[in-house]
DNA sequence: AGTCTTTATGTAAACGAATACATTTAATTT
DNA sequence: AAATTAAATGTATTCGTTTACATAAAGACT
């Protein structure tokens, strides 16, 4: 069922059929509603893809996101923001899953680039940068979100993550700990490294040495929380809290206090990142470093969007602010009760 | 860059350039090398879009996913396990998000009509049950998955759902529990109804009578699941159990209680659906009816891809049987322990 | 060497829509 | 009414591939 078809039917030409569908000004209300008449009897369905051979990349209506991990509901989040602004923009999302492997990330990279999406988001995973500057040289719109690879030229949408390190670590600080861990996400990504930094700056603010040995590793999945936790409670001397840098890690070191009875908050503190929405139902409830998943993909949504219709090439980093949400896990404010 | 400038540089024909970059057998291995020396050289990408207007349908390598709530981690899962088989299968996965909203569905479908994409895999709402008979009458692949439109022959992957509303009855039944309430889904929808039946049954089995005031409604969301919980709570007599029919909903309820200092299983005993990364974590750990939805993702998928591959098209409905993850959240089996 | 296969390559016509440009038709001006 | 202008429609090319068919080159066989 093509245009011509239609065409024929209606006994214009496919350039009329063609106008009437896009709306186009220029043809008469008569010959247009004639020509609808045999679009729905017959029932035509247009063919993007043919359309796309003809018009310019960047009004596909299609856009690309390359996410890590679409299972983890901080992600799903930032994928339903993306999803809720393409709806708006009537544009359609095609979506990939990395697994965190770069290769599988450029490989859809370049499927994308192949499908002639008119740009993507991607949740960068470490060990792309070379490439992903080379496609932002060739002018591709990309948008990087929540995580950035260093010193590039790139548009983003993440969290101040530093910030949000500083916040879980200061107050675990009020809280009367000076054996404060960290358990860190995946080595070379920048909210991982921003994070560790505003646990360092925190520390150093409040004059507690960092200790290396308190710095472990998990890399954002449940199973790396709970051995970075068996890690931590092997130590010589274990911390007495723990800021865990993500939300999947979290509960690997929940699951892991649980079963040995280490009571949170009074034998072991805890502050997680991501306010998932079952942080509150935990007991005692999480308090967590509130990173809001649906907003950041919709800033990053519209920011691309917003390049794709104007096509400047000016690049800018949108950072939005982390908010510490106190609930029961870190224990509570001891230095205020002292003085 | 197109297989014409390659073509015309390496000084061969397009017809050449693309038996070349399709591997296709007729061709030298002196001219492919030739060929693909300039296929490097200049940086060539293929154009997906060009290759699905030639290619028929079921070869566009791309299939569509409509899902009602990406951001509810059952169904980023099974979106997880789709697009691993779709990954497998050199498939990019188009995705939407319908919010539940039928007309959304309507329009997303006629979207990935349009973009041509080889099969679609549905999570389908209530309402559209026409529209998808007629595209499946029209010949177009689709797989129902969690859910399924009633007297409708077509493809589907699901949870015996009926099962599962049985097994969690039963359970609660077996712990000394009457007054037991269900919080369903949405009305109309197969799961909801299928849950309801299995509760429905076990009731029935155990000469326990069926009353009204305890089956609630919660339409899939946490807030849902909250309302629905004061409701119950409100009643002259309140039930001792809960049957949540989802893990949103559950988790409105366990905030709803813990809010009210319902203690959980000793005042109020509770069971959950879909078993959630987090159901082992709260306290006490969740007993749920687990339901894999990675699994059926990677069913859904199979099944897809294996109907483009051979064109059948006999239907079948895979049914994956639930299991219950007994945890803390129910109680203790009363009725061992009298006898 | 000539004929017959087999294998490798080239030619050209699609796929379905958009659109620049050409043409027709209608409206406006003189 | 003719000339001019504006509006509506049509014609035909193009986008980048794939592929049926045509042709040429290379081997195999008498």
């Amino acid at each position: 069922m093509s245009i011509k078809i239609i065409a024929e039917a209606a006994g214009v030409s496919t350039a009329t059929v063609s106008r009437v569908l896009n709306g186009s000004d220029k043809v008469k209300e008569n010959t247009a509603e004639h020509v609808m008449k045999f679009v729905e009897k017959m029932n035509y369905r247009p063919n993007h893809v043919a359309r796309r051979m003809k018009v310019k990349t960047s009004d596909s209506l299609v856009i690309g996101l390359i996410i890590t991990d679409i299972g983890n509901p901080f992600f799903s989040n930032v994928a339903k923001g993306i999803e809720d602004v393409a709806f708006q923009n009537k544009h359609i999302m095609m979506i990939c899953n990395t697994n965190e492997d770069s290769e599988k990330e450029k490989f859809f990279l370049n499927s994308m680039l192949s499908e002639k999406v008119s740009g993507v988001i991607v949740v960068p995973s470490t060990g792309n940068a070379d490439f992903l500057e080379k496609l932002v040289n060739e002018g591709f719109p990309m948008v990087m979100v929540d995580r950035k690879p260093k010193n590039l030229n790139i548009d983003s949408v993440s969290l101040n993550n530093e910030a949000g390190g500083y916040l879980a670590t200061k107050r675990l600080i009020d809280n009367g700990h000076e054996r404060i861990a960290i358990i860190c996400g995946i080595e070379g990504l920048s909210n991982t490294e921003d994070r560790l930094q505003g646990y360092k700056n925190a520390l150093n603010d409040a004059g507690i040495p960092v200790f290396k040995e308190l710095i472990v590793h998990g890399n954002y999945i449940e199973s790396g929380g709970r051995n970075a936790m068996k890690e931590l409670l092997s130590l010589a001397v274990p911390p007495t809290a723990i800021f865990s840098t993500n939300n999947l890690m979290t509960l690997g070191c929940i699951k892991e206090l649980y079963e040995r009875k280490v009571s949170i908050p009074d034998e072991m503190a805890l502050i997680g990142f991501d306010d998932s929405t079952w942080a509150e139902a935990l007991i005692p409830p999480l308090t967590t470093v509130k990173q809001p998943g649906h907003e950041l993909g919709v800033n990053a949504a519209e920011l691309l969007i917003k390049k794709l219709n104007n096509g400047s090439s000016s690049t800018m980093d949108i950072v939005l602010n982390p908010e510490l949400v106190i609930r029961e896990s870190c224990g509570t404010k001891i230095k205020e009760i002292v003085k």
